[in-house]
DNA sequence: CGTAGACCCTGGAAGC
DNA sequence: TGCTTCCAGGGTCTAC
């Protein structure tokens, strides 16, 4: 479910609450959510252990424990990390419960995708951070033979850029998802570079999209989905020349663009 | 190296 | 009303 902009809100709203306390107690309801560790293991690594620091790398959240462990958090399509008061019910979907004190983090995800991990894969620079440079952007655009919409969806090139977002950064920058990345010109790849940071700063301003299922550790719904251009809008007129919105599939996603003014 | 498709799941919407 | 089909914001694996 969520992108760049929704986790960054997730550990905005996150933080404040659950660091400097203590993981008391871990119940795991569903053990497939613990990635690549023995789960009795998994429980006594966290268990006990107080939270020092809440980052977040591309889509990933990053919970710092005491002692230097690092516990990675990938919510995928449908996953919330909820704080809830002390002793509230799981529901159908609440597959773990971090008993923090006076609150409780519960996971929730209906598609039981997303998990906790000790490990972080390989992945590409941070868009919104100075390592993401055009020269950069450049670099990987000339040898890639990537559509555009692949390129941008690719997290080892760069983090965080999932499907709502890839939409409507290739609608700002007014390029095709169906362009190959290494014929962009100059001023286009200016472009693209330009449509990413823009179109991911809205996002975090308005605290993300909430289209089906994202909300913050508070429940609170983002405001980014009234802002879309292109993402769900297929049969709608674009705003820039009027032509009607498509939906194609592209790199294996729904891909929405206007096949008139994005060239 | 690249991509296309299957897959992990549940549930809501649309089609019949 | 009820059954079926399609679709969903992700990432990883396999096959080619």
């Amino acid at each position: 479910m969520p992108e760049l902009p929704e986790v960054e809100t997730i550990k905005r709203s996150l933080a404040p609450k659950i660091i400097g306390k203590i993981i008391r107690e871990v119940k795991i309801y569903l053990p497939k959510i613990v990635k690549n560790t023995d789960l009795e293991e998994f429980i006594r690594r966290v268990t006990g252990k107080t939270i020092e620091s809440l980052n977040r790398r591309g889509k990933y959240l990053l919970i710092g424990l005491a002692g230097g462990e690092i516990l990675t958090v990938h919510l995928r399509m449908t996953g919330k990390l909820l704080v809830l008061p002390r002793g509230t019910p799981k529901d159908k979907h609440t597959h773990a419960i971090f008993d923090l004190g006076d609150v409780e983090l519960h996971f929730n995800d209906i598609r039981q995708f997303g998990g906790f991990s000790f490990d972080l894969p390989k992945l590409g620079p941070e868009p919104l951070e100075e390592a993401f440079t055009l020269t950069y952007l450049k670099e990987k655009l000339n040898p890639s033979k990537k559509n555009l919409k692949a390129f941008l969806l690719d997290q080892k090139i760069i983090a965080g850029i999932g499907n709502i977002y890839a939409d409507e950064i290739l609608f700002a920058a007014g390029l095709s998802p169906k362009r190959l990345a290494a014929t962009l010109t100059e001023v286009e790849a200016e472009k693209l570079y330009n449509a990413i940071r823009a179109v991911l700063n809205l996002g975090i301003k308005h605290r993300g999209t909430s289209i089906r299922d994202y909300v913050d550790s508070e429940n609170r719904q983002g405001g980014f989905q009234h802002l879309l251009k292109v993402y769900g809008k297929s049969g709608a007129l674009c705003i820039r020349c009027n032509s009607k919105i498509i939906r194609e599939r592209h790199a294996g996603r729904s891909t929405h663009f206007c096949p008139n003014c994005q060239k």
